[in-house]
DNA sequence: CCTTAAAATTTCATACTTGAAATATCCTCT
DNA sequence: AGAGGATATTTCAAGTATGAAATTTTAAGG
């Protein structure tokens, strides 16, 4: 402790404020989450993760390495592995050396696995647009504004 | 369809508008959650669920059941199952039988629990404070108030 | 009392998840 | 070219996580 007081530096929300809003996020996003995985599962036989992977690959489509879908959904590279395994051994998914680099594999969604998606998407949609309905345009924007600037924030490591 | 039109219905922010920020939503949530079970492994060598199963606990003195846990935290039966087994290993917790049900386990923090999930919430809460440390006092205020309604609005099934 | 339904929990198969260690490949510098 | 480091991915052990089936106990109705 050289010079600078320590508490007395930070503005805005108290600390329980803060913390009462984070449980809020938590559970808001748990609620949601357990309504897709479950309509997911028993409409389209299949699971959010899988469902994340597919949306991912779907923003690309001439393709994106595993380490760019993990970094992409905040999921440990690990993980990505076996989703993709389980999607290319669905058809959904193909897996394609990168001329170059021997390292790398590039993965792309087949015809079956876009076509599937897109129908996914457009429920996905309408779920979430359901879940959310009765939140004013208003409040919508500056909630998604505020939640933005968070994650500019904290872009790339704490 | 019999007489109403279906889409004219409803009010508020567009369906594009409700997607973004339920995208929002979850990448918070992700991003504070890496952080925290980071946090919680370095200093304190446990998991977010245990820390959230005591954070329960440690609300309710009289003790509580298996499914009053699992309903709390949004989280299945067999999952609780579990984490409170790893958790009474560890001496942080313990189960009992009710008298008068043979069937209803009651779940308490051990002493040690307590004294545990005291230094972690302390240090949980200054993380929190620090990671939403950027959003100012009316925003938080009412981001939380947003999601409460939206909670309240689907709280017990969909 | 006895059958049947309901409630609380555990067990089980499968899938997801992390973080660390192991592999394989590429790149750079001498 | 060869050593050493950086990159991309997989493998692995342990711990979550779900949903469904099985178990145990309680409650209710005839």
């Amino acid at each position: 402790m050289v010079s600078a007081p320590l508490a007395a530096v930070k503005s805005g929300a108290p600390a329980k404020e803060r913390l009462r809003l984070w449980i809020r996020i938590l559970r808001a996003s748990r609620l949601i989450e357990a309504v897709l995985r479950e309509r997911l599962k028993s409409r389209f036989d299949t699971t959010l993760p899988r469902f994340d992977v597919l949306s991912a690959l779907d923003r690309a489509p001439e393709g994106m390495a595993m380490s760019d879908i993990s970094r992409f959904l905040l999921v440990s590279n690990g993980n990505v592995t076996g989703i993709v395994e389980r999607l290319v051994t669905d058809g959904m998914a193909s897996r394609t050396k990168r001329d170059g680099d021997r390292r790398t594999s590039i993965i792309k969604l087949t015809p079956t696995g876009k076509e599937a998606f897109a129908a996914m998407a457009e429920a996905h949609e309408r779920w979430i647009d359901e879940l959310l309905g009765n939140l004013p345009e208003d409040e919508a924007r500056a909630l998604a504004g505020t939640l933005k600037t968070f994650e500019s924030n904290w872009e790339g490591g704490v």
